[in-house]
DNA sequence: CGTAAAAATTTTAAGCTTAAAATATTTCAG
DNA sequence: CTGAAATATTTTAAGCTTAAAATTTTTACG
């Protein structure tokens, strides 16, 4: 007749109430919403300022911290997008001649991709302007915010490494 | 001769030093990476178990708190992205009948959206599974980190507003 | 060696996303 | 009332993103 005050039968093990997680929803919420505005802002930062799109940012960050270069597998795991996706971002960086793509020697399926040295002055003079954002966006939270802010949200990744990976314990 | 070892020429007001914010740069990368693992599980379980996306989602659960239906203008305001965007994704969504657009009738240039009885059916059920999801994602947070991380993340959102309206104090 | 499975990458098709320009309508000051 | 500014929406062009299929090369088993 209803959904949810229906005395379970006794003989139901677990009890199929909705068990509402609205807590957990509602933190979902919040979390992506901070994301999503942070995100926002620095997307629009990097357009009017640099010219550049952030997948392009966060590529060439990867590069910058691999001086030897790296496969476009090695890149697409690290960015956490699909090798697809890779694929057409570096065809468009190098188009710009800010990275290079050189065969590797010791596998002919694959690629090391690197930045030139102008990819890596471009995005040096960047990095240091996104880093000023970054501090400015953040500049509400007080040294023992972030920290705490830190641990729990290496406390939610873990978790959701959990649920993601095999359901096992 | 090189950038940060000079010793600043008594004249200057405020040492140019970098100031380095590694803490803040680290706690927003990880912020995305916890945001984009648990949105992209999100993503893959809708399509594999309701083929549908996300972004459908997330107009449809706007739709369902406002029964009444709302304009498209003000569907873009809450769901945070662009008006071109809506017009695309309401036009997918009425194609498959789970929604309708009638115009409004206190303005010619608006249109007001809201779900139909199946896209309201639709919604409810995916939205009953997509909690449980959310709730396993979260299960390695105790209650108490929920509450901490809704706060942290409360006065982020505060903080990123700030820095994204006028810098005006 | 020969071949089947695995791995690295590219291609393809579809959909999402945005900024900017264009269109249509409303509001409001004079 | 009239025209200028504001508002709601759509269109356009470009780029991002994914999953799935296709291609090329390597690995490893027998």
């Amino acid at each position: 007749m209803n959904e949810r005050a229906v005395i379970l039968d006794a003989e139901t093990k677990v009890a199929e109430r909705p068990a509402d997680h609205e807590a957990e929803l509602r933190l979902w919420l919040r979390l992506l919403t901070c994301t999503t505005l942070i995100e926002g802002e620095i997307r629009s930062r990097l357009r009017d300022t640099f010219d550049v799109t952030l997948p392009r940012f966060d590529l060439m960050a990867q590069l910058d911290k691999a001086p030897t270069g790296m496969t476009l597998g090695e890149l697409s795991k690290r960015m956490m997008v699909s090798n697809g996706n890779v694929t057409g971002l570096v065809e468009r960086l190098a188009a710009l001649n800010l990275l290079e793509r050189k065969p590797s020697p010791t596998d002919r399926r694959a690629q090391i991709v690197s930045l030139t040295a102008e990819g890596r002055r471009t995005f040096r003079a960047m990095a240091r302007t996104h880093e000023s954002w970054i501090a400015e966006i953040f500049a509400g939270l007080a040294r023992g915010d972030i920290d705490q802010l830190m641990a729990l949200l290496a406390k939610t990744k873990m978790s959701a490494r959990a649920a993601v990976h095999g359901e096992a314990a």
